[in-house]
DNA sequence: TTAGCCGATGTTATCGATAACAACTCGGCT
DNA sequence: AGCCGAGTTGTTATCGATAACATCGGCTAA
C-alpha cells in the first residue's frame, strides 16, 4: 500500500464544503432533498479534493451494492467473452459494474472465487453452470444473500434463474442432421469432458439419438489438452489413422472442428465428399470465409442480456420465470452436404 | 437481495464457540496465539454456520485487501487472456484474487472501471498501457492508494512498473525483415489505431524505419471494425484491389494476418512468392499448420508473471525496477522468404 | 516469596460510510 | 400571534470486522 498522501474520505469534504458529512453523502449519491447551492460547493468541494468514495464502507452501512460478479470458466474462449458482453451492455447502463473471475474449469478456483467475490457482498453472481462444483461452493452458494443465476446450461435448472441453450437438443440435432444425409459412421472428438459438462451432456445425447438409430458412436477424447483448434487437429489424426472408415466427426466446438478440418484438408481427405463436419457454437461463424463450417449457432449475446436482464428484474423484486431457453440453429455450411 | 434466512456474522460464530468476537476473528485469520483447543471449537462453529467473513468491513477495518485489480481493454484478445494467466498464475498461489474488469478500449468505461476497482481498495491495479486515458481516470489514478502497474508497454513508462515489450522495437523489427528481402512496396493493414496506441506506435516505428530508407509506408486501416480476422480480410481486399503493386504486408496482429492471408489465397496470390506478409503477437504459432505465419513473437505469459511479481515486491515494500522490456523474437514462418 | 513474563483471551476505539430520525427555517394560513 | 408542513441540514446509531492495548492465570527465576 505506497500511500500518497492523506486519504480523502467524507470529512474532508464536508469541511471543505463547510456542511455535515451526510449532506456530502447525499449529494454525491444524489439522495435526500438538497438545495442547489449546497449541492454545486459539495461538489466543487469533492472535485477539488479529488474525492474517492471508499465502497467498502458505503457497502457495509447500506447492505447495497452496484457490484455483479461474473465467474466463467476461460476468458480466451470466445464463448464466454460473447456472453459477457451481453451481461455488460445489459448491466452496465443501469449502473452496475461487473467484476470478472476465470475458473479454468478447476471446481476449487470456482470455489474460491464464489468465496471471494460474494465476501463483497455483490448485488449478484452469474455463473457457468454445467461444470462441476464443489461441496464447499454448493454451501456458499446455498447460504448466499444475493440474487445468482446459472449461465449457460437450461437443462439443469438451479439458482434462482438459468440462461443457455439445451445441451441435450444440441446433440439431437447433430444426431438427426448426420441421420438425415445417411451417415452412419460416426465420430465425435472432444476434450476435457470430465470438466466441460455441457459439452459432456452434448455427446451423451448425440451418442443416445444415434444409439437409438442402431448406431454406435466412436469417441475420441482426452482430458487433458485445452478444447482447442490444436487439440481437434490432434485427435482428428488419431482418429483417421486408427479409424479410416469414418465419414462424420462431430467436435465439441467450432474451434476444435477448424483444426480438425486443417488436418483433414492435409491428408487429402476431401470434406464433406469423404468426411462430413459438424460443430457447435457458431463462433467460427464471423470469420467463415472459404470454410464454412455447418455448426450449431447459439445466441451468445443474447444470452448474457437475459441473464442480466433476469438479474435486474430478481433485484427489483419481480417476479421472473425460472429459466430462458436459447434456441439453437442448425447453420448448414459446406463441410456437410445439404439434406 | 433475495436474503435467505440470517446473515453469519463473526458475532453469531463467537456465541457459538463460546468465546469473543475477537478470538474468532484472530482463527479465522491465523492472527494471535490462539490454543488448539479454541482453535477447534472456533472452526468447527464457524463450518457449523456456513460463516463467510464480510469482507467490507475487514478489509475497511484492516485497511488491507488481499483483492488485486486487472483491467483490460478486451477479454476476447487472446493476448490479454494469455498475459492474464500469467498473472493468476503468480498472484494465487500467494492468496490474491485477481477481478477482471473490459474497457473494450473505450476510455470512458476504463475510467468508470478504474473507480469502481479502487473504490474497493484494492492490494494493487494493473491496467493495459497504451490506451487513450480520459484525465479523469489520470487523476483517479495520481491519488490512487495501492501500487499501480502498467502491462503490454515498455516504452512509456509509467505509474509504478510497466511490463511489456518496446512497440517501437517491433515496427523496427518488421522493417529490417522488409528490407533484408528486397521488399519496397510495403502496406500496413491495422485497426482501432486510435484507440490502440500501442499498435499505432509499431505502425509509426515501422513508418519511419522505411522512410529512412526511402520507403513510403501504404497504410490501411479503418477505426470502426474490430481488429479481427474478419477486419484484415476485409481490408486485405480492399488494398489489393486498390494498389495491386503491393509485395509486403505487415498486419496489427495474427488474427488480422490470417484473415487477410484467406483472401490472398482466395485471390490467387501466392504467399510469399507475390506477396509476404508478417503479423505480431505470436498468438497464431500455437495452432499454426498449413501456414506458419511470419510473426513477432512475444511473451505473453511472462508478461504477466513480471507484472505481478512486480506487484508483491511493492506490496511487500521491496524495491523493483521501474520496467521489465519483454524480449521480442521475429520469427521465421512461410509467409515470408528465408533470408 | 514475589517480581516478571508469557501465552491466551477480552475490551475499546476505529475504519468510512449510510439509515433513520431529529431539528431548524421560513412562508402561508387561520 | 401561533401553528403547520415542505424543504433543508444535522445528529446518533449502526454496518461487521480489525488494531491496539488490557487483563489474567500460571510458571519461572532471583
Amino acid at each position: 500500500m505506497s500511500l500518497r498522501g492523506k486519504v480523502i474520505t467524507l470529512h474532508d469534504v464536508a469541511v471543505r464544503a463547510g456542511v455535515s458529512r451526510m449532506t456530502v453523502s447525499k449529494v454525491l449519491r444524489g439522495a435526500g432533498n438538497i438545495s442547489a447551492d449546497t449541492r454545486r460547493r459539495v461538489k466543487q468541494a469533492a472535485d477539488e479534493l479529488g474525492y474517492l468514495p471508499n465502497n467498502l464502507a458505503g457497502s457495509l452501512s447500506s447492505r447495497k451494492s452496484r457490484m455483479v460478479a461474473v465467474i466463467i470458466p476461460s476468458i480466451s474462449d470466445i464463448v464466454f467473452s460473447e456472453v459477457l458482453s451481453g451481461i455488460n451492455a445489459t448491466l452496465r447502463p443501469r449502473g452496475f459494474q461487473t467484476f470478472i473471475g476465470e475458473s479454468l474449469f478447476e471446481p476449487e478456483t470456482e470455489t474460491e472465487l464464489i468465496r471471494a467475490m460474494l465476501s463483497f457482498r455483490p448485488a449478484g453472481i452469474l455463473l457457468n453452470g454445467g461444470m462441476a462444483r464443489s461441496v464447499d461452493a454448493e454451501g456458499l452458494l446455498a447460504r448466499r444473500n444475493c440474487p445468482a443465476i446459472q449461465l449457460w446450461d437450461c437443462d439443469r435448472r438451479a439458482l434462482d434463474f438459468s440462461a443457455g441453450p439445451s445441451h441435450e437438443e444440441a446433440g439431437r440435432l447433430v444426431a438427426n442432421h448426420f441421420l438425415e444425409r445417411g451417415l452412419r459412421r460416426i465420430a465425435y472428438v472432444g476434450a476435457e469432458l470430465d470438466k466441460d459438462l455441457c459439452a459432456r451432456r452434448r455427446y451423451l445425447a448425440l451418442k443416445s439419438s444415434l444409439a437409438a438409430a442402431g448406431i454406435d458412436l466412436l469417441s475420441v477424447t482426452c482430458e487433458d489438452r485445452p478444447r482447442q483448434a490444436a487439440t481437434g487437429r490432434f485427435l482428428t489424426e488419431q482418429l483417421v489413422r486408427t479409424h479410416p472408415e469414418i465419414n462424420a466427426i462431430h467436435f465439441l466446438n467450432d474451434a476444435m472442428a477448424l483444426g480438425g478440418l486443417s488436418y483433414l484438408y492435409e491428408a487429402g481427405l476431401p470434406v464433406p465428399g469423404r468426411v462430413s463436419v459438424v460443430g457447435f457454437n457458431g463462433t467460427s461463424l464471423a470469420n467463415a470465409v472459404r470454410t464454412r463450417l455447418t455448426t450449431i449457432d447459439v445466441p451468445r449475446t443474447v444470452i448474457g442480456e437475459k441473464a442480466a436482464q433476469a438479474l435486474l428484474h430478481i433485484i427489483a423484486e419481480e417476479p421472473v420465470p425460472d429459466s430462458w431457453q436459447a434456441p439453437l440453429e442448425l447453420v448448414q455450411g459446406n463441410t456437410t452436404v445439404t439434406a
